[in-house]
DNA sequence: TCCGTCCTCAACTAAGTGGTTGAGTAAGAC
DNA sequence: GTCTTACTCAACCACTTAGTTGAGGACGGA
């Protein structure tokens, strides 16, 4: 895994696990244990999963007598969505210039018998 | 890596190179050869990300005569925007429940020394 | 027809992932 | 003290990943 921030999110986000202990923890703060039980997988399992999400910065523990409580730090998935919103909206922003030469050809060709002079494609 | 779409689209990010490829696309199409030009790796290195690319839905390939112009899906990227918003969103209104009874509390105990009667605001 | 360009496929390697089990540690309960 | 709970650490496994090199296919140009 490389280790730039948003690429240990985005890999710490690939996994349904993962995103499912997020979710989870969205309602509240869990302990490990807790966070285990509905999963087919040993409570290790998870709590390397967990580990994941911590490196990643999703996730804090804290330490509660033997208990190890979970918390989400949500405010490290605004970077991924703003990779996200940055480039999902270049791409629409190319495709609205793109059908206005669309348009602009077609109104070309409607106006006259002349085949299109610069015919690409 | 896990067999969901979400998943692949997520696991597909989480590599600089394959984000940068994404980046560039919203530019516009272009040939595998262009889009490996920039990178210190081999032609068939980039070509493998296109294909993970490609297996998650992000991109695809034309053929046309030896080159095979790749052009982006940007709308699978909404889903994952959605449900990273989703959490947030959940997250966050969690943490304003909690700063309201936090508020509470401490309107309680500003207010006066006997006990809260009822439920102030 | 042969040649060069553009690209994919196949095989291999080193390193990482997601799971397992077993042992060990820290802290409250008795 | 001893026991139990809650968890982590370490070693191991099968599998995937990200890169490499080498060979080869498809196509346009001379």
């Amino acid at each position: 895994m490389p280790t730039d921030q948003l690429s240990r999110t985005f890999a710490a986000l690939a996994d349904p696990t993962r995103r499912d202990l997020v979710a989870r923890l969205t309602i509240g703060d869990a302990t490990v244990g807790d966070l285990a039980a509905p999963y087919a997988m040993s409570l290790q399992a998870v709590s390397k999963h967990l580990g994941v999400l911590e490196k990643a910065g999703l996730v804090t523990r804290r330490k509660q007598a033997q208990r190890r409580p979970v918390h989400l730090e949500a405010e490290v998935l605004a970077p991924v969505t703003e990779w996200l919103e940055t480039y999902r909206r270049r791409a629409e922003e190319r495709y609205q210039r793109l059908d206005a030469v669309l348009a602009e050809l077609s109104d070309t060709q409607a106006g006259s018998d002349t085949p299109a002079t610069g015919g690409t494609r």
